[in-house]
Order: C-alpha cells, then sequence, then structure tokens
DNA sequence: GATGAATGAGGCTTCATTCAT
DNA sequence: AATGAATGAAGCCTCATTCAT
C-alpha cells in the first residue's frame, strides 16, 4: 500500500508540475502558440513522455479552468459561509481574487484562454463560470440588502469589479512597484467605492 | 482619376472588410485558432487572394492593433483638448471607450491579442499603448488638481478603470438587456466613485 | 506598312528587353529564384503584361538557351569557315567565348540552368549544344591534324577548356582589375598551352 | 552505452542518406527545383519526419556546402604539409579535386548553389572558400618560387585550373567511357600544362 | 516509466497563370 | 496594350499524437 501511494504520489506531482508549467507558459504566450515541446523540456521530459500524464493538450487547459475556477469558487464560498458582515466578506473576496490574478500558476489562463477550450469541455467549465457569478452575487446581494451597497445596475456592477480584477495579469509585473497586497488595497477601495459603499462604512 | 479613384475605393474597402472580418474572428477564437482560410472563405476568396490586399497574417493583427488604438488615442485627445471640465472629460472618455469595448469590428482583438505580435512590431504598438496611459494619466491629473479625485494610487486606480472596460467584450452580448448607453452609464457610476468622486460632484 | 512594322519594332524591342533582364536575374539569382513579379517590375510592367510578350516563365528560358547558343555556335562557325590557320582559328574562338561569357545580357544563364528546361524543351537545346561541341571538335581536330596539337584525350581535354571559360562567370567581375581582352588573353595561354601548343607555334 | 551510441549510429547514419540524397537531387535539377516532398520520398520518409535529422531545407544546403569545402580544403592542405616536391603536390591536389567534382554524394551541388544560401550562412562559406583558394596560391607560389610554373596572371590562372574541373560534373557521367582516374590524368595534362610547366618537369 | 521515431493534418506564403476590363 | 483581381498548386514548416522498444 505504501508502496502503491508512493508511486501514486509521484505521478500526482509530476501531473502537477505539468500543469503548472502549462499555466504559466499558456499566460505568458497563449494557448496556441505554447507547444507540447516546450512545455515537456521545462520538466526535461521528452514530448512522448508528458502523454503518461495527460491526456492531451486541450485536456491541460481544461485542467488548467477547473482547478482554478474551483480555488475561486471555493474561496468566495469560504468568504460567504463566515459569519463576517457583507462588507467584511466583500472586503476577503476582493483580496483572494485579486492574489489569484496575481498568481500564475494554476490559473491565470483561465480567464483569456477559454475561447480555446474544445466544444465538449465548455459546459462544465460555465457550469463553474456561473458559480462565480452566482457567488459574486450573492455578496452583493447581502450588501445591497443591509443599506450598504447603492449601484444602477448591480450586474454590470459585478462585471466592472471582476474587470478590474481579472484585467490585472495584463500588466502585473512582480518586479513592479507595489506588492499583491497594496494592489489588493488599491482595488479594494476602488471597488468599494464603485459600490457605493461610503468611507465610513469600509471595514477596517 | 474617377476611375482610378473607384478602383482604389474598391481595394480599400475589401481591405477594411478583411480586417474587420478578422478582428472579429481574433476576439472570438483568438489569434492563433483562426486560419486564414477561415478569414477568406468568409469573404468569398481564395486563401491566396487575401495576398492582394495584406502582407501577412501577423500584418492583420498589427493593422488591428494601430487602428483599435489610434481609435482610442484619437477619441482621448479630442476630450482633452475639449473646453470641458475635468469630470466632464472624464465622462466622455469613459463613453467613448465603452462604445469602442462594445464594437468587435476594428478592434476587439488588440485588448488581448499583443502578445502574439512579432517582435519587429511591438515598439510601434507599445508607443500607442503608451499614449493611452498617458492620456489616461491626464485625465485624472485634472480632476486630482481639482480636488476631485482622491485614491489612493492613480497609477493602479486608472489599471483598475481600464480593466473593467477592457472586460467588457469578455461579457458583453449585442443581445443584452442593456444598451451601449446604459452600461456606460453603469460604468461611469461605478468608476466615478471609483476614484472618489462625489456624487454632487458628478456632472449630470 | 510602316505603321505595323513600327508596331513590331515596339514588340520586338519589349520582348527583347525582357529576355535580356531576365538573363541578367537569372544568372545572379538562379532561375527558381526569380519570379516574374520581379522581371516585370524591373521594366515597369506589370506581371500579367508580359504575358502579351512571352509565353511562359519556361518559354523565357528557352528562348534564352536558343538565343545564347546560336550566338555560340555561330560565332564558331564563322571562325570555322574563315581562311585562319587552325591555331588563329583556335584563339579566335576563346577570344569570342570569354566575351560571351562574361556578357549576361543574354546568356550568361544557359550555361547553368539547363536542367531546369522543362524536357518538351530539351532536345532543341541539346541539339544546339551538340553544335558547339561539334564546332570545338573541328577545331581541335584542325589543330591535331596540322600537328600541333597534342593531347591524352581530345574530348577530355575539349572540356577542360570549356571549363575555364564557364567557369569565368562564378568568379568574374565587372569591376575587377583585368580588362575582358587580358583575361581572354590569359586564357589562350593556358588553354594553349594545355593542348600542348608550343609557344613558337602560337600566333601572335 | 552500446544502445546509445547504437541509436546515434542510427541517428546519423539518416542524417547522412538524407544529405547525400539531397546533393544529388540538387545536382541534377538545382535546389529550388528539388521539393523535401522529393527528398523524403526517395528515403520513404515522410516530409515530417526528415525535421527529425534536418533543420530546414537551408540547413541541408549549408551543410552540403560546408561538407564540401572542408573535403576540399583537408585534401589540400595535407597535399600541401607533405614533403613532396612542389609538381608532386600540384598533381596530387589536381588527382583529389578531380576525384571530389566526380563525385555526387556530397557536394556536387557546392559548386553551383551557393546563391540560394541565406545570408546569414554564407560568411561561413565564404571563409571555407577563400580557405580553398589561399590552398591553391599557395601550391602555385611554390611551383613558381621552384622555376616550373611561369604564367601571364596566376589568379586568372588559377581560376582556369579550378573551372577546368569544377565544371566536371556539367559533363561527367559515371557511364562514361573513361575512368576517374583516367580523367584526372587527362586534367592534369592539361593544366600542367596551362601553367607552363614543360614535360620533363612533370613527375611520374 | 520513458523516449526516439514517425506521421497526418494543417498553417502560412509564393507564384505562374488566366481573365475581365 | 495594359493591368487589377483572382486562384490552384505547390512549397516549407510545425505540431499534437501514436507506437515500438
Amino acid at each position: 500500500m505504501t508502496e502503491i501511494s508512493y508511486r501514486q504520489q509521484r505521478y500526482n506531482d509530476k501531473q502537477k508540475q505539468i500543469l503548472e508549467n502549462a499555466a504559466k507558459l499558456f499566460a505568458q504566450k497563449g494557448f496556441g502558440q505554447v507547444s507540447l515541446e516546450e512545455i515537456a523540456s521545462k520538466l526535461q521530459l521528452s514530448k512522448a513522455s508528458l502523454y503518461h500524464y495527460i491526456k492531451s493538450k486541450d485536456d491541460i487547459l481544461f485542467q488548467l479552468h477547473m482547478e482554478a475556477m474551483t480555488q475561486a469558487v471555493d474561496a468566495l464560498e469560504k468568504v460567504l459561509a463566515s459569519g463576517d458582515s457583507a462588507l467584511e466578506k466583500l472586503k476577503k473576496a476582493i483580496r483572494n481574487l485579486v492574489v489569484i490574478a496575481t498568481r500564475d500558476e494554476v490559473l491565470a489562463s483561465y480567464r483569456m484562454e477559454t475561447r480555446f477550450l474544445p466544444k465538449k469541455m465548455r459546459p462544465q467549465v460555465m457550469e463553474k463560470r456561473d458559480q462565480i457569478l452566482d457567488c459574486v452575487q450573492r455578496l452583493i446581494k447581502e450588501g445591497m440588502e443591509a443599506g450598504l451597497i447603492h449601484c444602477k445596475d448591480w450586474r454590470i456592477s459585478a462585471f466592472a469589479a471582476l474587470g478590474t480584477m481579472n484585467w490585472i495579469p495584463m500588466w502585473y509585473s512582480p518586479s513592479g512597484q507595489l506588492s499583491v497586497d497594496e494592489i489588493a488595497g488599491v482595488m479594494e477601495e476602488f471597488i468599494f467605492r464603485g459600490f457605493g459603499i461610503t468611507a465610513d462604512a469600509m471595514p477596517a
């Protein structure tokens, strides 16, 4: 058993490495511009060997999507399930999403490369995407019901908020002047205000 | 002369059609996933015939970038040059960028596919990109100097604002419930608030 | 009649220009590397217009071959028909071939690009080629019969002699130090000696 | 190790086969007229499979050049380094170059297709070419210093001599009447005489 | 588990040639 | 006579994928 699980462990690790590396490359260069050869050579594997761990190139993209969106959903669900106040929840959600947006190991790609997914794989991804939107909606609803959020159209505002964060990979550089934490702070301020939350209502 | 200009006209029209179609396809599927075959067949041309009107596939992308960003810069410059107040300028700028973001004939691609540009073509594009950022900066500066805009970090806030608008193509559907104008209204509200502009200062 | 012959004249001139330009380009870059576009643009014609004057690209090559080899044969036949002595004939022949080899307007190509001729056209060209070889053979035979030329194998020696001259385009530059005449002088000396002709037998 | 070297062996063999076949085809039909399809099918490989062994079509030409000229330089250098007399060296050099010229497996192409080389690759080839010319010059100089070679212009004479041999592929046929050795004999006689070397000075 | 070899499919591009004007 | 437009054919090259070892 130990033997088997050890093997299993190594197998899973390699799989994860492949996915992480692929994610970085997809994020940098775009799905269509990354070859399996490139992914393989980064891990000092042959192209053929990749196929021990993955089903296809498309499948890598699919798994990345699922992994990424699952992380986002999990983070949001956890926030929603907490006993925090509406605004504290919103604040935490923003922070989580900014952190996710500034990491590229797993997910940066999912945000932009969805269109490359073969049609067969889309329904599952769309489902996850809707889950994210649903979480965001619930977050906003809570704020609205508490009389803290005011906006003309919560749906468009939600997209605006997500846009601020999803756009981060287009300009963020790890070597930039601000830390991820500081960026999250600015984003938080911008989004809170965007939702019409007044300064005195903002959590510390 | 009439003869010549007539020919020229037809040539330019066809060129424009090619670019517009390519733009739509790039936006939908990504640069690497669109083949010239596909572009050509949409216009009932042979693949080879495309080459009467374009230099290369890369060049299509380049021209789309330039056209798109030039439009954005022009719109912003025009706004900046007007005699309007700082906030009226900001309002108009937002409206212009939303309109641009909800059209796909020319530019949707530029926002995401910059990384596919061959290195040779990048400097010109970067220059345009910087011009856009510069315009935005000037818009914000004017608001800050007028004491109307307050934010922790104007640069990150500018990216946040651009993100709300640049992300539009990811969710916008012409058949959606809200008109472009209404969307612009929501965006305007969100961004104005994001910049800390108080309701009473907002232009009508 | 004047009218017609004038038109005809212009037509023939243009045809000749096309052939001459093509010859230069073929010589420089090789048949396969020269496009009709290139030939046309040198003459400020459109590609399509070329077809008023030529039947096909292959036909250009064919005509160049024929023209070139006809010139060579004519020159050799004229030399052979003269009342000169055997060695004077050989001398003149060498001089003629060197002159031809250092011009590029008509023929440089024939020497190297024969293999690009479509099979249909080859017999006529081969016939001409054999005529050249025949002329050379007669020149040598005359020298041998006069007891002035001695060599192990007249055929291989003939090829050697032709090689010295046919190779000229590979190193000759019009801007070089020696004139065509001087080069012909060196070639003459080299070939005469190669054929075992003693210095005292050489014509002035 | 055996395993590795065995694989390596097979790989190198295949590579060599590809180069040899390409050389023959280039020599027969010209670089531009030979397709990779053709080369591949001769070896019962798919076009794509060629790319395991070669970098590009241009690279084939480049490697053939280098291989060919390296062989020539090596042969000449070896001759020059020997303790033989000036004329014995010249004799050996001629023999070597004739042998090279009558083989088509590796090099026939280098003599004619240099102009098809992409510019990037030319410097290395030019260097080799100059080395050959330098060797030839040294051979001639030795003969001149020994008072055995007399000619109007050693440089043009050297080109004449190289021409006799470089032209061989244009007429040589393995099924011809004379052996390579006999051809070399005739060439030797022709060139020696061309350089003004008297019969009594010629090595046995 | 790992990989060299092989390939079908497909992409970008060039070009000689035709045709309507 | 001249040419813009159009195209079929062909060429080079890349790549995801399979398979035997």
